[in-house]
RNA sequence: GGCCCUUUAGGCUAGUGGUUAGACCGGCUCGUUUACACCGAGCAUGCACCAGUUCGAUUCUGGUAAGGGCCACCA
């Protein structure tokens, strides 16, 4: 074997394949196995989470390839985004609000052809087998095109409408966005009681939110909460001197701070329904970075107004109580922006009504593991809104759609002209033949990676088509990612977008996730150029779907360590051995030993069926290290340097074929080194030019006893007793000893009883109790 | 507050309704140089707790505790 370093006889493979053309799907070929691969975002480099999930996606794509399926399995970009947006706008030091949208679209395309090439870069040298000819990226010309088509063809099924309404809205951002993308973040505040007065009655109101005071329409209390029964239908007066009425309301909780809350407009989904359902008049005090526009609080951001607020009414000794409370609010999962209510026009996609028929359509779907469609579940019944798809950002797929200034009527592109800017594209009202405003929103990122399985089916011009086999991904995103998928492919489709979905789990450090905020990170790069890419895939096979997993540098050491046995072991047999072509006559031992390789490819394969690479993994090593390596070989060794001739070839085609076996059952987990041992020592004998598209194996034809089991195990468990005897002597393996045997088990090991004398160093053997006795 | 998951040796993890629960790292005792010191042989140490089902439970059921996740609440 050629002495190189790692890296360096990864990249030989690396350029085989590509130039090879190993993982290349073939678009007239039968038995498709489709993968709707992900599509990492573009805003920096791997991270060890992404190599642990894509390394455990590839081991199952290189098991069905190998099987000889017609696997698909592409590789995409997610770069249409705010991630993105906010990586160009770091790495050119610009503002996109502060350019045109064509300008700053253009600068992200142009840097994105900088930077992805090194990016996709990292999934190949970690090897993943993804077809890198079929490639897309989210914001591509084909894509921008499917994607509108299918807003388009939404908008006509009335499923995408367009509203005014409070939604959710990133301050920071400056965007709307949706449920979906609304994460947790404990905060410390102060709970205060404030002061209102109704007629001559104190009316104490809890909050944690006074600067929104100037927007108070109204005050409930619970109709039953007889503390204020009376007060129904009089009006209050807020700390800041204001009218509002007192209204009854069931959702009024009396047992909640003070039994009375203050409705303003708007805090939350609950103030937003609220006036909607009392038919109240909002007062909209916020404007669209989050500041206040009433008068004293101008320009005031809601912190600083806050303040000033619970200041001014301290002085005036309306605030008649006051704690620091934790609590918990919703952030902007993209910047951790506390996130506001404010009413905007916004376009939807319906998913509320469906919601029934999108738990129906997400039970269809084979989920591994089973309990990860619980998750999926619980979030899709616990949906309040519909799908928020607009987003007020310069960068993305822009909606295709035009106003009509003079009608208002909504205008949207046909298909021939997609895809569209409408910034860029005039457009006139049909009916009043009168020019058109351009909608200036771009499509939220989910509303075109949701298409991923219809994005993929155009690479390959409809040769594939959903439901795809597989859709693997991590658990983080199943109320996005993969529930969106599945909205899409009922809508456009009326059907699965795929038919198995594999989630993976986190790395974690020390027990806790792996991650930059956390400052816990591991960057891959650097151990796949010191242990190989090999060594880190061999480490994330060994917990299974949806686990995670604790990361230790030294695991890494270890599956190293594999590689390096592999490599000895190929190195014993072909330095010593001729390997005949054919099937030899075997010689019992040998037989044996085959029969158990035999059940290791069956539990192996079976487990590989099962998406249980990691057991699949841990069978195949179990056989590998204490069966073939310490056993095995032993075994025959003395057979191998002065056997006879008919022992040499039995024992040469047994070991080759075993170890061939092996490196096949390992090359989903280690694709480099297994390449390089097929090229090295079997490529001649066998017909496919890589490993990765040579047949997996399949259980060899053997006569069968019913003693092979008892036998096998008998010798197995013979050898460990003399070696336990020698090392308890504190003495050499190779002392010699003499063994007693009970009759029937000297029968039964009669045919391998020579192999057995040569492993344990046995010179006599004699009947009776099983004995071992050191002659040195 | 609701739902889900986890708890196995010092660390990280497999696994099982039934004689000695399996790897790896680490520890200890040794050995070996015609595959492998990135080695080999051997030893020690473990099923969170409490009930139940069962002839038998680490495995199944229920509860407790601890940890994690998702969601909700944010008066």
């Amino acid at each position: 074997m050629p002495e190189q370093t790692t890296p360096e006889m990864e990249a030989k493979w690396r350029t085989f394949w590509e130039k090879e053309k190993v993982y290349a799907f073939n678009p007239k070929g039968k038995k498709i196995f489709s993968v709707d691969t992900p599509p990492p975002t573009v805003s920096g480099a791997m991270h060890m989470g992404h190599a642990f999930s894509y390394a455990q996606q590839d081991f199952i794509v290189r098991y069905h390839r190998m099987k000889g399926e017609n696997v698909l399995y592409p590789f995409g970009t997610d770069d249409n985004g705010l991630p993105t947006e906010r990586l160009v706008e770091k790495l050119k030091n610009v503002k996109s609000k502060d350019m045109s949208r064509a300008d700053f679209i253009t600068l992200c395309l142009a840097t994105l052809k900088e930077i992805t090439p090194a990016f996709v870069q990292d999934w190949k040298n970690l090897g993943i087998s993804a077809d890198y000819a079929l490639t897309y990226s989210t914001i591509d010309d084909t894509t921008r095109k499917i994607s509108q088509q299918a807003f388009l063809d939404l908008y006509t099924d009335k499923k995408v409408y367009h509203k005014a309404f409070p939604t959710l809205w990133c301050p920071e951002c400056q965007t709307a966005i949706a449920q979906a993308e609304l994460e947790d973040s404990e905060k410390d505040t102060f709970f205060s009681t404030l002061l209102f007065i109704a007629g001559k009655e104190k009316l104490p109101i809890a909050t944690t939110r006074p600067e929104l005071l100037p927007a108070c329409v109204a005050v409930f209390v619970n109709p039953a909460d007889t503390r204020y029964t009376h007060l129904i239908g009089k009006e209050a007066t807020t700390p800041l001197g204001k009218k509002v009425p007192i209204k009854a309301d069931e959702s009024a909780q009396i047992d909640k701070g003070t039994g009375v809350l203050m409705i303003c407009s708007y805090g939350d989904k609950y103030d937003a329904d609220a006036i909607a359902r009392h038919k109240l008049t909002p007062v909209i005090i916020r404007n669209k970075d989050g500041t206040l526009n009433v008068a004293p609080y101008q320009g005031m951001k809601p912190k600083e107004a806050r303040s000033r607020i619970l200041k001014e009414l301290k002085e005036k000794g309306l605030v008649t109580d006051q704690k620091q409370i934790k609590h918990v609010v919703n952030v902007h999962d993209k910047c951790r922006t506390f996130v506001e209510f404010l009413p905007t026009d916004q376009w939807f996609i319906q998913i509320i009504e469906n919601k029934k028929k999108l738990i129906t359509q997400g039970k269809k779907v084979t989920w591994y593991p089973t309990q990860m469609f619980k998750r999926y579940e619980n979030w899709v019944n616990g949906l309040e809104w519909d799908w928020s798809i607009s987003r007020d950002r310069h960068f993305g797929i822009p909606l295709p759609v035009w106003f009509c200034e003079t009608c208002k009527e909504t205008v949207v592109a046909t298909p021939a002209e997609l895809p569209v800017d409408p910034l860029q594209t005039k457009k006139t009202c049909q009916t009043c033949k009168k020019p058109c405003t351009p909608e200036t929103k771009v499509l939220d990122t989910w509303a075109t990676s949701s298409l991923s399985p219809q994005i993929v089916s155009q690479l390959v011009k409809g040769k594939a088509v959903v439901p795809f086999s597989l859709r693997p991904q991590a658990h983080d995103i199943i109320r996005t990612w993969a529930f969106y998928t599945i909205v899409r492919a009922l809508y456009h489709e009326n059907t699965l977008p795929w038919n198995d979905i594999i989630i993976s789990g986190n790395v974690s450090m020390g027990g806790e996730k792996m991650s930059k905020s956390k400052g816990n990170g591991v960057d891959p790069q650097p151990i796949m150029a010191q242990y190989g890419a090999d060594a880190l895939r061999y480490w994330a096979a060994t917990s299974k779907l949806g686990e995670d997993l604790d990361y230790q540098e030294k695991d890494i050491v270890t599956a190293q360590k594999f590689i390096t046995k592999l490599k000895n072991a190929a190195q014993f047999i072909f330095s010593n051995l001729t390997i005949p072509s054919k099937q030899p006559g075997l010689e019992e031992t040998d037989r044996l030993f085959l029969i158990q390789l035999n059940k290791t490819i069956q539990e192996a394969t079976d487990a590989f069926e099962s998406y249980e690479y990691s057991r699949a993994k841990a069978v195949t090593d179990h056989f590998f290290w204490k069966v073939f390596a310490d056993n095995y070989i032993e075994l025959v060794k003395t057979r191998v340097y002065s056997g006879s001739p008919e022992g040499k070839t039995s024992a040469a085609w047994t070991l080759s074929t075993a170890f061939l076996t092996l490196t096949k059952l390992f090359a989903p987990f280690t694709p480099y080194i297994t390449e390089e041992i097929y090229q090295t020592y079997f490529k001649k004998q066998e017909k496919t030019s890589s490993i990765h598209t040579s047949a997996w194996p399949i259980p060899i034809k053997l006569k069968a006893t019913k003693n092979d089991e008892v036998t096998w195990t008998t010798l197995l468990d013979i050898i460990t007793l003399v070696r336990t005897e020698k090392s308890k002597a504190q003495k050499s393996m190779k002392v010699p000893v003499s063994l007693i045997l009970p009759a029937p088990e000297q029968k039964l090991l009669a045919s391998v009883l020579d192999d057995l004398k040569a492993v344990t160093t046995t010179q006599t053997i004699t009947t009776g109790k099983r004995t071992v006795t050191i002659l040195a």
